[in-house]
DNA sequence: TCTGGGGTCCTAGGACCC
DNA sequence: TCTGGGGTCCTAGGACCC
């Protein structure tokens, strides 16, 4: 989906359409003012100003006419402010991007059902049967499918069609937005090996940053690196998947169905919180995770039996905790209990700016969702060998 | 006044088992 | 005094993605 966050509102309020919009941060008392009015009476100028932002928010989305200014997804809100202060800033409305993901995705996979689902706003379709041929078939039915889904959301997508996943998630990235992409398996050199390494799904900052060092640039560099040279280098898994990927093979399969592998939920704080001078603030927080992220598991009808916490320190360095149960749990007070025990093992002499519990290794329940599940407390004499001791009893 | 929140996967060492 | 070969599970950290 193009700009996807950002698009959703600009459904809602049409007046924004060709400005810098900027979309992140959490929701704030400038926001609800907006709520409730007739949003198309709304003048442009009553929106709320990037320039007036303050926390530690980063975009989500912003409109191309605001990528203009050099502000783009993850960037943080101050950073961005400077950068384009006259940008509109509004929060995410998850909710309402719910709607429209389920939306979009429902109609995609009406016209080709296997379907893999990337997150909010992307998909992997699989129309190898395409009547027609790969290539024209599949231009006829991208279009198709951008235009279902225009009509019934009002919302922009770009389709890439390739042989495999690898390619088709370059080529969807070549005529945005609204675009459509065909790249076959002769379009490799003149299409895919111009391209910088990091255009692959799968190398990110480090990997290009290392493949920089060594003097390869683009895909055409990597497809030209001896193999083993780059097994040496990345190892032998990665340096394979490399040479692989950079003449375009990839045989991963579209994959229709898959479980959760962990539930976790986290808070960046307003300001870096101390173990000791704020604990009683810090406390709360951590109880209403763990009470979070057992209604997440309960909601969703999951159980896990590994328990951890996330710490990540005022310098930004992270560290993680965890304890595996002997039996799965969704039960918040078990889940506030181990990870407390976790919080204990780690380092808390820095200040803290975020917090987060996650609990893994995740099964189905063989209860019906929103069950309460029962806690036996721990006893006295375990909660002394707890303390002697520092295991679970 | 840098740097969200929710995920997946990989690596690597150690414990433990056969 | 020296010391196997697999395998799985647990834990911590980190890269990467949307």
């Amino acid at each position: 989906m193009d700009a996807f966050y950002a698009s959703v509102e600009l459904l809602r309020y049409p007046q924004l359409k060709g400005l810098p919009v900027v979309i992140g941060g959490g929701r704030r008392k400038e926001d609800e003012a907006l709520a409730g009015r007739a949003l198309a009476e709304i003048g442009v100028d009553e929106f709320p100003k990037l320039q007036d932002y303050v926390g530690r928010g980063v975009i989500t989305t912003a409109t191309y006419a605001a990528r203009q200014f050099g502000v783009g997804s993850a960037m943080g809100l101050m950073k961005a402010a400077k950068l384009c202060p006259q940008a509109i800033l509004l929060p995410v409305d998850f909710e309402e991007i719910r709607r429209y993901s389920r939306q979009f995705k429902a109609i995609a996979q009406e016209i080709v059902p296997l379907m893999e689902d990337r997150g909010v706003d992307e998909i992997y379709l699989d129309f190898t049967e395409v009547p027609g041929g790969q290539r024209e078939g599949g231009r006829v039915l991208a279009r198709l499918i951008q235009k279902a889904v225009l009509d019934a959301t009002g919302l922009t997508c770009s389709v890439g069609v390739a042989p495999n996943k690898l390619i088709a998630k370059m080529a969807s990235e070549f005529n945005k937005p609204n675009g459509i992409s065909i790249v076959g398996p002769d379009d490799l050199q003149t299409l895919i090996w111009p391209l910088s390494c990091r255009k692959i799904n799968g190398i990110g900052p480090k990997a290009s940053e290392k493949l920089t060092a060594l003097g390869i640039h683009t895909i055409g560099d990597l497809a030209a690196a001896d193999p083993q040279w780059l097994v040496a280098h990345f190892g032998k898994a990665t340096g394979a998947w490399m040479h692989a990927s950079a003449h375009g093979r990839d045989d991963r399969p579209v994959v229709t169905e898959s479980e959760p592998v962990s539930m976790s939920r986290e808070t960046t704080f307003d300001r870096d919180l101390h173990a000791v001078h704020d604990r009683a603030e810090l406390g709360a927080v951590f109880t209403r995770l763990c009470e979070q992220v057992a209604a997440d598991l309960q909601r969703k009808g999951y159980v896990g039996k590994t328990i951890g916490i996330k710490l990540r320190y005022d310098d930004f360095k992270a560290a993680t905790r965890d304890h595996t149960l002997a039996a799965p749990t969704a039960d918040a007070k078990a889940i506030r209990h181990a990870a407390g025990q976790c919080l204990k093992r780690a380092p808390l002499d820095k200040r803290l700016r975020l917090l987060g519990v996650r609990v893994g290794a995740l099964v189905r329940a063989n209860l019906e969702p929103n069950t309460t599940l029962a806690y036996i407390p721990p006893t006295p004499v375990a909660m002394y060998l707890e303390a002697q001791t520092g295991w679970l009893f």
